[in-house]
DNA sequence: TAATCAATGATTGTATACGATCTGACGCGC
DNA sequence: GCGCGTCAGATCGTATACAATCATTGATTA
């Protein structure tokens, strides 16, 4: 999504935001087809507007766009997977120790307001739900820490986080189960610097050794997939 | 750009990568305004491949798009130059020290051409061609490092560092006039990933004090600007 | 004279229409 | 029965048309 600073979003936008949200929860798995003509019918407007949400999707890597043949939830590689997390592990402790050392009391409370909505959503057996709060966790973080840009950029690593996590998540129930999220308010709340970039580092550490990224054997989909370039 | 792995860039990139072009090299100033028709007759195509294009650009920062006022080349603020420069001195030095350690000879030879090439364009005073070309070796390091995520990222980031450099470089001549690029294809050469890392931290600090990056009264240019939000 | 308002032209936002390409099924020949 | 070519329907890419919004000019009035 672009930079919204002024302009209210658009319909394009709200549209997008509506696909990134059935994306991050995990009611749209990758590989879905996107169909544009449908699109329009369940939003009532034009395939103009639908195209142009579909596009900016695929800017933030959440979408794959095959010319003439539409698009399609993205379907990360096994090393698309690892470069995500080894790219969330180089900035987001960064992030975490620049949100430390600026954190209001304020900040700490929606932290807090925040945890509590992930722990209700994981309690009621919303695992998709809870997925995509764990992410918001994430971003309010960076967005305490009142960098703007890199904000921006992790906003795509954990859009593309959660279609690893679809793809690759080893045990689909026993979601972020820890109290990492926890120990990082703290160590943000008592602006702790050392502490919090640690945390999150071993935070990012958790989430990636729980992955499934060994190698496969042909494990492509279809033959078009596997002879793709 | 999307990470065209496939499905030859359609028309609207094309006219995506020449602005890009043009902007980068300092063509295009920023706040140049954009106007839809006016680029519909350069290439000859519609306005709906026009707009594609624009929202393209404005997703990597180089454009700002108003509703219904148009599209413009960015400004970017001193708090924004400042968020690129951080963020870059956040991944390049751990970029360039993954392309050390990967490096192939051939990568070398490939990035001695290319500041040749650099030399050639300062020495016909191509300032603005000099100053793409200076962006895209830090690009080949990217690839080099093989790390499609952070490159694309970077990319972003290199787009608007223009951005910066034309709003706030202090002498406009005497740029890159530093044998830094040469320092650093020598350590990653020799597979000198500390060095190469440290070598890569010092290049952006040097261009970043070659900012004026210090508070101004009013550099509004419209009082609308001024009055915006 | 300076300020305000109205109307007009310029520019963008959205929808629709048409042509191109792909997918899948059917039928023909081997 | 199996493979291949061909045709129809579906889907997408691009152009055009119309509606909405904005900016600027010129007239009107205090």
């Amino acid at each position: 999504m672009p930079i919204m600073t002024e302009s209210k979003m658009s319909a394009a936008d709200e549209i997008a935001k509506q696909l990134t949200e059935a994306i991050h929860e995990h009611r749209l798995q990758p590989g879905a087809k996107l169909r544009e003509d449908e699109i329009c019918d369940i939003f009532g407007v034009s395939r103009t507007l639908v195209r142009q949400a579909l596009r900016s999707l695929e800017f933030e890597g959440l979408l794959t766009i095959q010319k003439n043949r539409g698009a399609f939830v993205a379907k990360p590689s096994l090393t698309e997977a690892r470069e995500v997390f080894q790219a969330r592990s180089l900035i987001e402790p960064s992030i975490a120790r620049m949100a430390a050392e600026r954190s209001k009391p304020e900040d700490i409370q929606e932290l807090e307001k925040h945890i509590k909505r992930e722990h209700a959503a994981l309690d009621q057996g919303e695992a998709g739900l809870a997925l995509k709060l764990s992410g918001d966790f994430h971003l309010k973080i960076a967005e305490i820490a009142d960098q703007e840009t890199l904000e921006q950029f992790l906003r795509q690593l954990i859009s593309r986080s959660s279609l690893v996590i679809a793809l690759y998540w080893r045990r689909r129930n026993a979601l972020c189960e820890s109290n990492a999220h926890h120990d990082l308010i703290t160590a943000i709340g008592e602006r702790d610097a050392d502490s919090a970039e640690e945390f999150m580092k071993s935070h990012l550490l958790d989430i990636y050794s729980q992955l499934d990224l060994q190698e496969r054997d042909g494990g492509f989909t279809s033959l078009r997939d596997a002879l793709r370039q």
